[in-house]
DNA sequence: ACCTGAACACCGTTCAAGT
DNA sequence: ACCTGAACACCGTTCAAGT
């Protein structure tokens, strides 16, 4: 690079960085052909480190997994937030929701387990969980939503109603009906 | 043992039947055990036979799971065959396999798969597929199921239910209200 | 026929040595 | 501080040698 180092600290921090990013293109990579084991040893290979920074930088598969699952994450946590009130706003977030579960499968696999290891991914489902809940409150009180269901409640169903569609080898064509079936089971 | 052989050809089957039985308890005990991997090595040192051994038997990791798997699969599709007509025979029917899906982890996992690669589970499949058209045929015509659910989609669907019972830790106590959300979702 | 287990490749994980 | 990679244990899979 043209770029000169300012200080050994911060030079460190940028190759640090880099180093860090070039990890999670090496697993993306892998996940995106289908690949969700993320073996460590080939995954520092491919990014041209030693295994030690990656463990360095990610103590366990469980917080590469969560890592490389951030991004799609966050953006499900805004679409929640971002959800319009009503059945049919939940609907729809469902359907959004179901598309980034079958495009991105770390989202669906740190969604599918109840704890988590990250403070941030903690984070981001306390948001996910407090949307949802907003959600259902709403919905509760217009009578559109059976009053037993809880935030917790949706994202397994989530995780539920993603699973079932990928069971099939249907290119996923069920998707619509099962939502269909999953919201009017739904209703009071 | 004290039984002497009549045959050679019959001591090396009763062996090999023996020594199949070992590899086969050997794998129950680690699926129990809450451990689906099942390594060959691991697996053939338990049952105190050679590696080769496993791989004769069990050529693929995927025969060994179809094969534990086979007992709860014969016994879920005898209750599909036994299961009465109606909203409410199907209810029962899907409690019965959820149930089994989740205390046989085996199951779950060969059930999920929307191919199988024994022939004694591609029959199964196709008994418990028929014995699900049979109900649904019923029920169509009763009234009581919407009319674009086929066999198929009872299959998937009931993973999808096992897995969002299983994404949570509340020992399984949302089972019966996702079963209700499920089977009221399914009414036409 | 069927079984054994050595052999090789690969992955998980740690840790002493480097910069 | 951070990175490297050797080292050891373990698993996957094959195949020549045994009975």
């Amino acid at each position: 690079m043209a770029t000169a180092p300012t200080t050994s600290s911060a030079s460190l921090r940028a190759d640090s960085a880099r180093v860090r990013e070039r990890m999670l293109a090496a697993a993306r990579e892998r996940v995106a052909a289908g690949d969700l084991e993320l073996p460590m040893n080939a995954i520092a290979k491919d990014a041209g480190v030693g295994v030690g920074t990656m463990y360095r930088h990610f103590p366990t598969r469980r917080t590469l997994l969560e890592t490389l699952a951030g991004e799609s994450f966050e953006m499900l946590v805004a679409q929640a937030k971002a959800a319009t009130d009503g059945a049919e706003g939940l609907t729809d977030l469902f359907r959004l929701a179901l598309q980034r579960l079958l495009t991105d499968p770390s989202l669906a696999a740190v969604l599918a387990s109840p704890t988590f290891e990250c403070a941030e991914t903690v984070a981001l489902s306390q948001e996910l969980s407090g949307a949802f809940m907003q959600l259902l409150d709403k919905a509760k009180k217009a009578g559109t939503i059976r009053p037993d269901v809880t935030g917790d409640d949706l994202r397994r169903l989530m995780c539920g109603l993603q699973y079932a569609v990928r069971s099939g080898n249907d290119d996923n064509k069920a998707a619509e009906r099962y939502l269909d079936i999953l919201m009017k089971g739904l209703r009071p």
